[in-house]
RNA sequence: GCUGAAGUGGUGGAAUUGGUAGACACGUUGGACUUAAAAUCCAAUGGCCUGUAAGGCCGUGCGGGUUCAAGUCCCGCCUUCAGUACCA
């Protein structure tokens, strides 16, 4: 019987599905479980693309696979769930080009998903599957921001408390007392004050307060996206989706104060096991530095500037300031003699997208304002000048420079011709600035003479506060997160607006479903799509505005029109998956309280600054209003690396005719023709090719060899064969652009295009670039036990690896010969012997070897060295002819997490009744290892070097002698005194001078 | 510039705490079986030296160091990749 992967697998994918075996239960349904410890595996949810799967997709959730079903057998109560991140630009766009609503391209391309990722074999419980396109899910989305619309942020008990709190300190003290992170226009008011407002000024004064909040606020606008952008959706200056440009604008927006958690999410970092790089660069995003907050008042004016400075040390070397040109002081503070040129300057700046800034960083630029600020110790004026290099967006918007101790203060400094004063002892400031703060003392200083850089931070800081103009301060990157998108397939906010001010729906209508609408553009006066619908969650909102006696033009309609951003859903999925299918709460307690958190996440690293670190606030935030009982969702997180694809690539002869086009002839040459840089070699091959009478009618008449051009060509590489000849069943399969192809050889000679050699090229895989490799395929040929061992084997889970299809028979030969170990009656039928464990001694020894290592390697994610082991394994039995029950049982416990389809079918058949994912892991025995002839496994190499391959059971003293006694003998030989021999436990021996 | 990761045969990659470098696989070469092909199986395969064998020498990006022993640890470089960037 030899190995048919398509039938066993299509069986054993259908058991699985009717039997609910990878189901897990909740309490109190435990059942069978009960007592078990819980381990969550999560994948990062996909996006339904329409591409669908490529090979590099499953390479996490095979991964994930291989450590749940590990998990099950070590009998942990597993949850392994899947879903879909299932709104989104694609389909939009999809939608705006062809009118067909996204629910119906979504739903599409989740059957194609589902139907991609079930021929895998995974053990997802698809009962808990979630999408957050779904309203039965958004709800619960829209629930949350709601949650934190009533949330604000008390910095004295650091953590959100209900915005009904505030309003009570309000009416009874005032906001003196708070603090709170809020807008920095807040100003200060009593009870009496509070208790006088309005309700819309109070509603103002909250808004300035909640944890998300709608503001007039700088954003990235994305015109040909229509819509903004938040931070980690622009790379390079550009829209991470589309690469279109991206522009400054104010809009109002919803956004939501991320902020206010800076410290808590770096502190985080140090209780969680997530990658170092990815770690990093959270840090460096949330970019905390340490310094001082510096008022400069400006001379002969009411205005001060406040500058964030990270070297209060050097406040002597003050020389100049510079603010930002979009700094609000800049029209006020202007004389009139300057106002012209620094308005030309300003506009100027205005202009000039984010890109041409940043393409730009080295011209530097600026203009004096006429003003003076005063230094706040020496009281000398101090000019203040704009500049772009100074960045609205970070600190204040202003510095104070010290040229002597910041390069880019330097060279603006130079280059206008400003005074460098120099305030380090020994230093040379001739040439650059001095921006090494360890290894120097302060001098023309005053009070910091003499002092280090540390000292000197502190007494400055001291001294401001004396002087009341300053204070140490910490500053953070992170900017508050941008939560509106002008989109249509997102969730809609369960927001109306009433004179203005923002109403949450109440929570008992929810979900908010989204409307109708015929196009999914803006509306010609430039609202989000969803401008276009008339009337929805109509039935909600009647019951709202009855509230409000006030309003009686409700016929325009006071809904918002924006939509959430992608990340909104993504941000606490994972929870949802605990209790998926609760109506009445987000999730239950009881069931949080037993899952908990994310024992082992998985996914790609490009979410590091985006979904990672909305995910983590928002757990925090769940977790202060004591939603979640842990305030980091996942405990472990591993970055796959990323599958590479080989593009194929063929050279062809272009002909460039008087004309001045390059004319394509289709006429094939092989690769080193187009590297041959030898002019005479190269004009004869051109020389050949046009003057060779089958190809001359090709060309335009006239043509000569200097007009001839080898270039590169793209082919699809599903025309290529595993040698990398061109393989295809016709010409028309072959694209319309390559008809009557010549395949020349690099002897002239006319060759069939199967002998035609391409090359291949490492690149990202993608549909554009034809060299997507589909999973589906790979399952047909191979089969997805093949597959899945085959992307395991290609390397290190966390490393980006080309695929190589050329590799994969190895990984389907081994499970051939795995089933033949199982194979071994007459005709190949299946037969194992009932031989006991201790009558098979080598095959006992290759079992527990393998345990042991499959054990090590999967509890360190090294999932590619398991693969060697199972064929070392095999190998190895097979070479004994040992096909013993006893050996082989246990051997496919330990393969099946790898290879489930072929473990079921070989574990039905030494007659199992109930699937092998129930099965108990193989317990590792070191007896078994060692030597039966009782000699020690002791190898000396002969330079005073021993191992033993396993001591784990031998006699301390029994090594030691022997050892000793072959030491003593090298040594004597050498003629030099033997050394002390000690055993270490495990399995080296240390020879100790 | 800054931060992080990584440099090992023709290729992908192995090598717990320093302990026989190159496991396993691909590829290549030779062989067996076969009318033939496919499939399968066996053998060889880092480089160099020696007629073979035995054996020897050199080998983990480069240069030093520690050690009985270094791919692994330390110091100084080089290269590649990734992230980030006028962050005061």
């Amino acid at each position: 019987m030899s190995y048919n992967f398509r039938d066993i697998e299509a069986k054993w994918q259908k058991y699985w599905k009717d039997n609910k075996t990878f189901v897990a239960k909740n309490p109190p349904l435990l059942g069978e479980m009960e007592g078990a410890p819980k381990y969550y595996v999560l994948d990062m949810f996909p996006y339904p693309s329409g591409a669908g799967l490529h090979v590099g997709h499953p390479l996490g959730y095979i991964a994930s696979d291989i450590y749940a079903r590990y998990k099950r057998h070590k009998g942990f109560n597993v949850l392994h769930p899947q879903g879909y991140d299932s709104f989104g630009l694609p389909a939009e766009q999809y939608a705006i080009q062809t009118g067909q609503h996204p629910a119906i391209t979504t739903k599409e391309n989740i059957a194609r998903y589902r139907e991609q990722l079930d021929k895998i074999g995974f053990s997802f419980d698809w009962s808990r599957e979630v999408r957050t396109s779904d309203p039965k899910f958004y709800k619960w989305t829209q629930w949350i921001f709601i949650e934190l619309f009533n949330s604000w942020y008390d910095n004295n008990e650091d953590k959100a408390r209900s915005i009904e709190d505030l309003e009570t300190i309000f009416s009874a003290e005032g906001n003196t007392n708070v603090n709170a992170v809020c807008d920095e226009d807040v100003t200060e008011f009593t009870a009496k004050e509070w208790n006088n407002f309005s309700s819309k000024e109070k509603q103002e004064i909250l808004l300035k307060y909640r944890l998300t909040y709608l503001a007039e606020t700088e954003v990235n606008w994305c015109p040909q996206l229509g819509t903004v952008l938040a931070n980690d959706e622009i790379v390079n200056g550009v829209s991470e989706r589309g690469g279109y440009p991206v522009v400054r604008k104010k809009m109002t927006q919803w956004s939501m104060r991320i902020s206010a958690y800076a410290q808590r999410l770096l502190d985080g970092l140090d209780t969680i096991d997530w990658p170092q790089p990815l770690k990093d660069s959270q840090t460096n995003w949330i970019g905390r530095s340490e310094g001082a907050q510096v008022e400069f008042r400006i001379q002969n004016s009411e205005f001060r500037i406040e500058v964030f400075t990270t070297r209060p040390d050097t406040i002597f070397g003050v020389s100049f300031m510079t603010l930002a040109p979009e700094h609000e002081l800049v029209q006020k503070i202007t004389t009139p003699e300057q106002k012209a040129e620094v308005e030309t300057y300003v506009e100027a700046t205005a202009k000039r997208s984010e890109r041409e800034r940043m393409a730009d960083v080295k011209t530097i630029s600026g203009v004096f304002t006429g003003a003076y600020a005063e230094h706040p110790f020496t009281k000398e004026p101090v000019p203040i000048w704009i500049g772009d290099y100074v960045l609205a967006g970070y600190g204040t918007g202003a510095v104070m420079a010290v040229p002597c101790g910041d390069q880019r203060d330097y060279d603006f400094a130079k280059h206008f011709g400003i005074d460098i004063p120099n305030i380090f002892e020994g230093v040379d400031i001739s040439q650059e600035a001095f921006a090494d703060k360890d290894n120097t003392v302060i001098t023309n200083s005053d009070f910091l003479n003499g002092l280090n850089y540390k000292k000197a931070t502190k007494r400055a800081i001291y001294e401001l506060e004396q002087l009341g103009q300053g204070e140490g301060k910490i500053n953070y990157r992170l900017r508050d997160a941008v939560f509106s998108r002008q989109r249509y397939w997102g969730e809609p906010f369960p927001v109306y607006y009433v004179d203005e001010m923002p109403q949450m729906i109440d929570a008992k209508h929810l979900p908010i479903k989204l409307p109708e609408v015929e196009k999914y553009l803006p509306t010609e006066t430039g609202e989000p799509p969803l401008g276009r619908a008339t009337v929805w969650a109509w039935d909600a909102l009647k019951g709202e505005l009855a509230k409000n006696e006030d309003i009686d033009n409700v016929n325009i309609h006071p809904l918002e029109l924006n939509t959430m951003p992608g990340w909104a859903g993504s941000s606490y999925y994972f929870n949802r998956y605990m209790d998926p299918h609760n109506e009445d709460e987000v999730f239950s307690k009881e069931a949080i309280d037993y899952w908990k958190d994310v024992d082992l996440y998985i996914g790609g690293s490009e979410h590091a600054t985006g979904h990672l670190l909305y995910a983590r606030f928002w757990q925090k935030f769940l977790f202060d209003h004591g939603i979640v009982p842990v305030d980091e969702f996942a405990k472990k997180l591993i970055n796959q690396g990323m599958i590479l694809g080989e593009g194929a690539f063929v050279y062809k002869v272009f002909c460039n005719n008087k004309g001045g086009l390059d004319k394509p002839i289709d006429i094939f040459v092989p690769i080193n023709w187009y590297y041959i840089e030898d002019e005479k070699e190269l004009k004869k091959k051109k020389e050949f090719i046009i003057n060779n009478e089958k190809f001359k009618n090709r060309f335009p008449e006239g043509s000569n060899p200097e007009d001839i051009s080898f270039m590169k060509f793209r082919v699809d590489i599903s025309l290529i064969d595993t040698s990398n000849k061109l393989n295809y069943a016709d010409d028309s399969s072959f694209g319309i652009r390559y008809k009557n192809v010549i395949f020349i050889n690099d002897k002239n000679e006319e060759i069939n295009k199967n002998e035609y050699l391409v090359i291949r090229e490492v690149e990202k895989m993608s549909k554009s670039k034809y060299n997507v490799v589909n999973p589906d395929t790979i399952c047909h040929d191979y089969g997805a036990d093949t597959l899945r061992l085959y992307e395991m084997f290609l390397g290190p889970l966390e490393q980006a690896k080309p695929w190589n299809t050329a590799g994969i028979t190895g990984v389907h030969s081994f499970l051939k010969k795995l089933w033949k170990l199982y194979h071994s009656g007459p005709d190949g039928t299946f037969y194992v012997s009932d031989t006991p464990l201790l009558g098979e001694p080598e095959g006992a020894k290759t079992l527990h070897k393998t345990i042991k290592k499959v054990e090590e390697d999967i509890e360190n994610f090294s999932f590619n060295t398991s693969v060697s082991t199972f064929m070392i394994a095999v190998n190895e039995l097979t070479a004994q002819k040992c096909n013993a029950r006893s050996i082989l049982e246990p051997l496919l416990v330990l393969i099946s997490p790898y290879a489930p389809h072929i473990a079921e079918e070989l574990w039905q058949k030494l007659e199992h009744e109930t699937s092998i994912s129930t099965a108990v892991f193989p317990v590792f025995d070191p007896a078994h290892l060692v030597e039966s002839t009782k000699e020690y496994p002791i190898s000396f190499n002969g330079k005073m070097r021993f191992t033993l391959e396993l001591s784990l059971d031998l006699n301390k003293d029994e090594i030691e002698a022997a050892v000793m006694a072959h030491e003593k003998t090298q040594q004597q030989l050498a003629g030099r005194e033997p050394k002390k021999v000690i055993v270490v436990p495990g399995k080296i021996v240390n020879v100790v001078g």
